[in-house]
DNA sequence: AGCACGCCGACT
DNA sequence: GTCGGCGTGCTC
């Protein structure tokens, strides 16, 4: 039999559409078609990139109108067939178009088209040794290109590294090739990392920690790995990674998407030996290609990466670990809304290998699975140097003076931990200077033009800034409504905490960490090393100060607007509000400096916060969990989002109760279909959002009841001029 | 999502 | 007389 009768005649292609179907094309190479190769194919008018997904005898489509593949892009399929059908599931489970789901797992420069090659790198020798040197005055530059060559001794020199002689070193270098007096080289670049030292000797329950990963090593096993702030989770990490690189296989760490990816990085970089990249946001298109071939090529032994590095190929996965497990982050929030820790479940179930959580406040999810026996549960309670943990304590603020927000105890209490030279740090999750511009005469607040907001005053720039949709205007000088001038900066936020910190101890540097603060490269360096060194006394900060930094000297955390979490709209504000007060808990008190946390309230008898503070976490997250089963919400429910928006508020509406219909006629056994209602914000950047709420006993019910929305292809006029989007398990309701 | 086709208002 | 507004229909 040849070739030709072996190769299927049609080949099913992804492309990245919103449509959520293949597509079929005439395959006419005399090669079979390879699932996981890119593909180019006219696609109505133009031309897509595509990536193949399976070759078929036969197609639906009536064969005279199918067109065929213009070009195959690889040789050899970039997506292997795990990372396909796990991505095949995902876009089953998470409703999202199939195209869309396979090519965002690529990154940027592959979806475009470039080849799969990894950089080369271009040198330069000497190759005649004996060759008499160009004239130095009449050809300078290659004079010049001739003696670094010859001094080199025949060692291969950087082509980057000629550029400083001359921009046209090419020119120059021309003639040497030419004459054979030197010759050029490309080889690809494989980073390799040396360790620079050894790390410190581990804790009794670091030890038992790593031994258990590493005999879970080899099969699927998911692991919570708790432990309190300080505990040293990394150093776990990084003990178990060694077991595992030396065994030959691949680590992938998932991070939130903050600012530390680089922190760990470097920690990494000075212990580990092997290859090691990162896959995050900053990273240029070219930086991200090649890190993501080395991954996907096998020679990455080390992965460390945000949310999207958990779809990257990884041919001898060994292990996964995810930092921050409970970070929101992990959840995709627009277009394919997957879960991160979701995916790399059934990544770890694939390669047959354990995924390790690690956190100090874990998600409801993670502990109800603990509870139900799925996940292996392991404990860190001991912090470095035996430090003890911190003390919480509710400070009840009623009735009680307070000075820009803070109780008069608070201020003492600062007082007193400054007075023995010790750092302290107050967390108030709000950025600017007041939350709100209020009219003392009309009583009118200063409001977002494009969303249901108050706009932010931002004393320092005077601007008014809505923290939704990102516009902005001067501080009015008057009232925009009746022109008086008597407005009030009402509220506070980490602008005004600090200026009325810097007013109060008045030979104290205060330092100020958030987004604001830290926007220019740099600057949030810059005010870490400032409190870490300990010339900045006091630290004011948003949500960036509760993440991962460690600040030896500060003793004293107060935290001001505990309060806000207590009455949330959402389903998870109080479960975020408990995970934010531990985490910026851990701040306070290492080694020998025992730390306590002032928690201001006005709600000093609610039974939530009261549990947070004198039975810690664990206790706490049982507390909202059997809130969660008596509603009926995650981890015991499964729930989803559909979600619309238009420039119109009656368009989003009219959709969904079309969408309702679909999906209540005829209704699915166990969902419920609730809504639709508007967005807790309704009016965000100048459109209005509603969403349909759905909520079912079983997820596969919810799966079904779903797919009838994107199953058949919907042709509603409701929905012209309406985006919409399914989320499965939203992290949120916004 | 793109991209084109198609049918009605203010301009060189 | 056209340029271009965005309605609507299709993509193997």
């Amino acid at each position: 039999m040849t070739q030709e009768t072996q190769t299927k005649p049609f080949v099913r292609v992804a492309i990245p559409t919103p449509l959520h179907q293949l597509f079929d094309y005439r395959w006419q190479s005399p090669f079979a078609a390879v699932p996981g190769t890119r593909v180019k194919v006219p696609f109505g008018r133009r031309s897509m990139v595509g990536i193949i997904v399976s070759a078929e005898t036969s197609s639906d489509h009536p064969p005279n109108k199918l067109r065929a593949v213009t070009s195959v892009i690889d040789q050899e399929p970039l997506l292997p067939s795990q990372i396909m059908s796990l991505l095949e599931w995902a876009s089953r489970y998470y409703h999202h178009p199939i195209g869309d789901v396979l090519c965002s797992a690529l990154p940027v420069l592959l979806r475009q088209g470039k080849p799969a090659e990894l950089a080369q790198r271009e040198t330069y020798y000497l190759s005649d040794v004996s060759a008499l040197p160009p004239s130095a005055s009449r050809a300078a530059v290659q004079h010049t290109l001739y003696s670094i060559l010859k001094d080199a001794a025949g060692a291969p020199v950087d082509a980057s590294s000629f550029v400083a002689i001359s921009p046209r070193w090419r020119t120059a270098m021309k003639p040497l090739l030419a004459k054979g007096i030197a010759g050029m080289a490309l080889s690809t670049v494989l980073p390799e990392n040396k360790a620079s030292d050894k790390g410190p000797l581990l804790q009794p329950e670091q030890v038992t920690a790593v031994s258990h990963i590493v005999k879970a090593l080899g099969s699927f096993s998911p692991i919570l790995l708790n432990g309190v702030t300080g505990s040293g989770k990394t150093e776990v990490y990084l003990r178990t990674i060694e077991t595992v690189l030396a065994n030959n296989k691949q680590v992938l760490i998932l991070v939130p998407e903050i600012a530390l990816t680089p922190q760990l990085m470097r920690r990494f970089l000075g212990r580990i030996n092997g290859c090691l990249v990162s896959l995050h946001s900053a990273l240029n298109p070219t930086e991200r290609m090649q890190n993501w071939l080395l991954a996907a090529n096998g020679h990455a032994d080390v992965v460390i990466g945000t949310r999207s590095a958990v779809l990257t190929p990884m041919p001898d996965l060994g292990l996964i670990v995810i930092d921050e497990e409970h970070d929101g982050s992990l959840k995709q929030q627009d277009g394919f809304r997957y879960h991160a820790r979701d995916l790399a479940m059934l990544r770890a179930r694939d390669a047959g290998c354990p995924v390790v959580l690690g956190t100090a406040t874990a998600s409801l999810e993670t502990l109800n699975n603990v509870a139900q026996g799925r996940y292996q549960e392991l404990v860190l309670a001991q912090r470095a140097g035996d430090a003890n943990p911190p003390i919480l304590a509710l400070l009840d603020i009623r009735r009680r003076s307070l000075i820009e927000g803070m109780s008069d105890r608070l201020l003492a209490a600062i007082k007193q931990h400054l007075e023995a030279g010790n750092q302290a740090l107050v967390f108030i999750n709000r950025r600017g200077y007041a939350p709100t511009l209020l009219c003392n005469d009309c009583g009118a607040t200063a409001d977002c033009q494009r969303c249901d907001a108050h706009m932010t005053v931002h004393a320092g720039r005077a601007r008014l800034r809505c923290h939704h949709c990102g516009s902005e205007r001067a501080v009015p000088a008057c009232c925009e409504t009746c022109q008086s001038e008597r407005l009030d900066r009402v509220g506070y936020g980490t602008e005004r905490i600090a200026a009325a910190l810097e007013a109060h101890f008045p030979n104290v540097m205060v330092a100020r960490i958030d987004r604001d603060s830290t926007r220019r490269k740099g600057a949030l360096q810059k005010q870490l090393d400032l409190a870490t060194r300990g010339e900045a006394k006091l630290l004011v900060g948003t949500q960036m100060l509760a993440k991962g930094h460690h600040f030896p000297g500060v003793t004293l955390v107060g935290v001001l607007d505990a309060d806000r979490g207590l009455f949330g709209t959402d389903f998870r504000s109080l479960e975020q509000m408990g995970q934010l007060i531990i985490q910026v808990a851990g701040r306070a008190g290492r080694e020998k400096k025992q730390g306590t946390v002032m928690i201001q309230t006005r709600h000093p008898d609610n039974v939530m916060m009261q549990t947070l503070v004198s039975e810690g976490y664990a206790a706490f997250a049982n507390a909202v969990l059997e809130e969660r089963r008596l509603a009926a919400m995650p981890p015991y429910a499964f729930v989803a989002l559909v979600r619309a928006e238009a420039t119109d508020a009656a368009s989003p509406h009219r959709f969904l109760e079309a969408v309702s219909r679909l999906l209540s006629d005829p209704p699915t056994a166990g969902v419920f279909v609730m809504g639709p209602v508007p967005a807790p914000m309704e009016r965000l950047g100048g459109r209005y959002r509603a969403q349909l709420f759905l909520q079912a006993d079983k997820r596969s019910s919810l799966n079904h009841c779903l797919q009838r929305l994107t199953a058949n292809p919907v042709k509603m006029r409701e929905a012209q001029h309406t985006r919409w989007s399914i989320d499965v398990d939203p992290v949120d309701l916004f």
